[in-house]
DNA sequence: CATGAATGAGTATTCATTCAT
DNA sequence: CATGAATGAATACTCATTCAT
């Protein structure tokens, strides 16, 4: 059940794509989790999206439920790079709850679906241990953050889970509300509600 | 197609249960579409966590269609209600504020898996046009409420969405924070993410 | 699974109706039989139609099966008795022939649902032994006069099968074509289709 | 939806068997339908005596019902154009009877099963709009046949209806005196059923 | 490697039958 | 006796997965 071998590009073209059919079996099928849920997908409708056939799937990925996972592992993993790429430990909070907020604003705007597809399938049964164990280590990364911040009195004190439940949710909030309506967020909106929230949090 | 009557109690026992069957099966149906979404739960397996045959629920609903828009509505309803019961309309915006996210916060604590239930199936596929109706006519009340506190400087001036899908999100984020790992919020924390948010959206 | 006794009328209604139910259950049970056949009619759609409940229908029969069994025999033997009564053995083909036909046509034309109905289930899977030696037994009787009017030379020499075949295929054709376009046929009608078939198999 | 690609024939076997799980699955649902009725065949039951997976008769057949409107259009056309090829419109009536019959009788010896298939579903519920519009396109050639011939005189007066009733329903009586005795009839005996027909109907 | 026809286990739904009232 | 709510076995149909080409 090992992938294809990677297809380099014939020479000549430039940064050819590679692995297409796998990239493109994977944003179907992220695109389908989220319209559909993950049971309301059915695996020929993602072979379809992709362009490819209903066997194929089956090439990459051991599983329906393989493919979920993979998704939602490279889906956190990229998310959780960008956003906490170099994050400087020794700058004052609030510039650290600035820098993640953009950071994450502009990760979600440029891919409000993979947000939403992470969202979604929090904690859901057909994630399996290697997913879970991911999202409790990025869990932990933001409590750490919390919790220091909190030592250093710049953030209010109460529950660190309350703390980012809140900011998560407030977060996860404002991006649905303009996905449900069709609507794409500003940047002066995304510095409106990052202002607000700081608002909220700081001590 | 036509629920069965309701079966009278014997004299004697006041208020005894009454279309038993159909609140059971509308109860487990609930627990389970949270647990594993509406495409995720077979018939059967709601049929035997209400304790009922697997065609007794076509006794009460005439599809699995249409026994979640049925609980969808009755829950969105209920809430709806307590939440908004005699909305004191010329109070101060800090008053109103208080006072919806109190009682939400009762409604939440007290029906957690309800409150659930409506934040995933918001805009799912399976809703009727008549749910889809009721959800809006909410948000409109919810949507006026902020709207006039704007116009009287009580809150931060931006766009209502905005400010709606901040509180709601954070609100959503602290119940499901204490959801996914099992705790139930004290009212003191409440009463802080109260605080936190009036904090947040104040003028 | 004795039928319930038949309830007298009270003194004072002259003629009274006996039996209603059950027969107003075979009423409607042979009118869905022949619309929707054996296997397209639900047992609860003869209740409605009969205006009893579902469960009534098993006090007066053992099964479906049994209840269609019963409107078999019970059409079967009112026919085989109207068609066959006084029977006049002795007299020529020709008015022999003429009787029968016109006996059947009159009962046919009085109860076109019921002989459609028995034209539909014969050989059917689920008639019993009994409805089945019932037919053999009507078949017979027919076939004798058949086969005693060949030995007089009066009818057509030939398989009594084909020139029976013939005979009753005919018959039915004339009934279903008007059953078929909503049409009653005249007695002249039936006039002529007699003449017709008589010169057929006349000898 | 659409069936799956012909399957060539590798070179050397001439028109090799081609869609053979189509065919098989029609052929296995016509015998049943005659055998059981429509509803009173399930659709496991077609797949097994078929030969294939349940599953596969959805690939050839949107439904159990589109599968006995596809049986009823192929074989009622089959039948129309193998009795009616060529019909000789100038020719005496007697030899355009004897031509239809004696066809219909070919066709109906070899197919016997799908004779009686057709005889049976004519205004089922679950035939659709073109079946319908079918079967009364060959009804109004016959009625053509038997008006013109009427009209020339060669063919006794009266409701065409009534004629045509009359013949197609003695030819059925024919062929299910035969299939119900589990017999086949001899060419002579066609013959003299012809004869028998021809005289009736003859001016 | 890629495909999609084929499969059969699994799903929603129906319906003959029972039985408490 | 009569009822109709309740049931669960059976049915039409779907879909994840396999495998021959």
């Amino acid at each position: 059940m090992s992938p294809p071998a990677t297809t380099k590009a014939p020479a000549g073209e430039k940064r050819a794509v590679v692995h297409d059919k796998r990239e493109a079996i994977l944003d179907a099928a992220l695109e389908l989790f989220v319209e559909r849920g993950f049971f309301g997908t059915a695996v020929p409708e993602i072979a379809d999206r992709a362009g490819v056939g209903a066997g194929t799937i089956y090439r990459y990925f051991d599983s329906k439920e393989a493919l979920v996972n993979a998704i939602y592992r490279q889906q956190k993993t990229q998310w959780g790079h960008l956003v906490l790429a170099d994050f400087p430990v020794a700058a004052p909070t609030r510039e650290q709850f600035r820098l993640l907020w953009m950071r994450m604003a502009e990760w979600a705007t440029a891919n409000p679906k993979a947000f939403i597809f992470m969202e979604l399938h929090h904690h859901q049964r057909y994630l399996d241990a290697e997913s879970r164990a991911l999202e409790q280590r990025m869990l932990d990364l933001f409590t750490g953050v919390v919790v220091s911040a909190q030592a250093r009195h710049e953030l209010k004190a109460g529950p660190p889970r309350l703390i980012m439940g809140i900011v998560m949710g407030a977060f996860v909030g404002v991006i649905r509300s303009c996905v449900e309506f069709d609507q794409s967020l500003e940047t002066a909106d995304w510095k409106l509600a990052e202002q607000i929230l700081w608002e909220a949090v700081r001590a």
